[in-house]
DNA sequence: CTTCATGTACTAAATTATTAGTAAATTTAG
DNA sequence: CTAAATTTACTAATAATTTAGTACATGAAG
């Protein structure tokens, strides 16, 4: 009964991922100040976090002076776009268009957020059109 | 070190939330009849699976006959609307517009979807207006 | 009534996730 | 050189996830 690990991020690694495309490479101490949570982590903890990052092949490490400088293997945009595509395909019936309906529905958007929305598409068809 | 669950579904979890939002309610078979993965779950695995979502106050079981009848306690709408929300929050630093921008630089997005979400944005934005 | 089928509760096992401690190496300060 | 500090590697502990087996109850078929 094997079980393959999602291809998603965890809450924790996904967390860890955001403050090191952040600050674009960094060593351990540089990631634990940019991680933005609420909760503090044991140097350890995140060494470890980073590590298992690496073995996941998400980050890769070099070596300066004595710490190891991590760097984001996958970008962030690619990322993104899995996440919305994991998203649409497993609540959302694959429909991206669902997804941005329900999206729309939401009572906290604000006229300005859903008039901002209306000019991305807009500008998006007017990039296909020319 | 007390970790507090997510508010959010398991992959399985999900699964079996959107098999039991297709069929309404369902007994254990009937559910594992509606799961559309391609993994086969033995019968008592989809009964624990069913049990634990109770436990966490997802579904609720009335007996009928020999059989519990599961439903749902969550609707899926609201779910929805949670799941995006928490990619937002998580990714897109909690701004839904930069989550349709990475949405709609999605090469695989056709022509037609992108017109159905701009009818959609549009059909919003005159509901507001009316 | 006995046997068989069906269903649930309980338990278990394997894997993954999360956090952090300990040990060892290396550098720096005195 | 020795002591303190920094850093990584290794290990551990706990919790959550996922899958499924066993035991027991109950109802149906003969």
């Amino acid at each position: 009964m094997v079980r393959r690990r999602s291809e998603m991020l965890t809450d924790v690694e996904l967390e860890f991922m955001v403050a090191l495309w952040e600050i674009g490479t960094g060593s351990v101490r540089d990631v634990m100040g940019a991680l933005g949570g609420d909760t503090k982590r044991a140097y350890t903890s995140v060494a470890t976090v980073l590590k298992i990052l690496e073995d996941k092949g998400y980050v890769s490490s070099a070596r300066k002076d004595r710490s190891l400088i991590y760097s984001p293997v996958i970008q962030r945009a690619d990322y993104e776009g899995r996440s919305l595509k994991n998203l649409s395909d497993s609540l959302f019936g694959g429909t991206p268009t669902a997804l941005v309906a329900r999206l729309v529905d939401n009572e906290d958007l604000t006229d300005e957020m859903i008039q901002e929305i209306k000019e991305i598409i807009d500008t998006r068809i007017r990039k296909d059109d020319g």
